[in-house]
DNA sequence: TTCTCTGCAAATAATTTGCACCCAT
DNA sequence: ATGGGTGCAAATTATTTGCAGAGAA
């Protein structure tokens, strides 16, 4: 069951890092096509899979709609765009947040936890402010 | 553009009030069709989506899997369970976190946050118990 | 050699949509 | 009488899986 480094898997994750995004599966797959055009779709989640059961890299499930992937796995928080649906990170002090203090809750052995936020991000914000700006004249 | 009452739209967001639960779409068909038995799944979905929109109920899209549905619209945080994947309210003190405090953040115009704890249920963690007595013996 | 990985196509899961008819307002 | 709502089936979206051959270790 030991995890085999293949060209594909490879270039998967460089393009991952590569991006300093959060990317989902089918834009990665587009990038790595560009490198490895006989590349699947299904190789790129079956890559993504294993690399964030590793722990090589994490796993964003937000807001209900295709999942993201981040090179970054230091325990981190973020915001997405309910426009576009963007990703990005936000700073948010981690420490407020004690899991410990809400352990016993319902009985659940707590593992974890994420802060999400959601807002309209400055490029959708622009477009918004210039769809009305239009629709005023 | 107004929205009307129908028996299927009383009956779905009475039986979600009453489950006192968060029920995916096709748990809430389930429950329904036993009191309307000729009701279609795209109903529930199209229903759940309108009254959640109006914000009579609350939509929680939560660790990438089907979406729950809310009849308690008061802000509030939830946990859920990795291996059954319930999803329960869990007590946090939402002043903890000053939205206003990352505002500036990426440009991003917050409109909200949600806090998503994730764990093992009291149900789940005696059964995984069990089972691992049973490898024992 | 062994066993994981790959590409392809087909399958699945969750949700949405087109359409003709129905019914609340 | 309007125009939103409904049931049904088909379509869409995101993701997973079976299979036979390829290629890391």
């Amino acid at each position: 069951m030991h995890m085999r480094m293949t060209s594909q898997r490879e270039i998967i994750l460089r393009e991952l890092q590569d991006s300093h995004q959060h990317l989902t599966a089918d834009e990665l797959y587009e990038r790595v096509k560009k490198i490895m055009p006989r590349i699947s779709l299904a190789t790129v989640y079956r890559n993504l899979e294993k690399l964030s059961e590793a722990g090589i890299i994490g796993k964003l499930e937000i807001s209900g709609r295709q999942k993201r992937f981040d090179s970054d796995i230091h325990p981190h928080d973020h915001i997405y765009c309910l426009e576009c649906h963007r990703v990005d990170n936000i700073e948010f002090d981690r420490n407020l947040v004690n899991p410990t203090a809400v352990a016993s809750d319902k009985g659940y052995r707590i593992s974890g936890y994420r802060v999400e936020f959601k807002g309209i991000c400055s490029t959708c914000w622009a477009m918004l402010n210039k769809r009305e700006d239009g629709d005023k004249q």
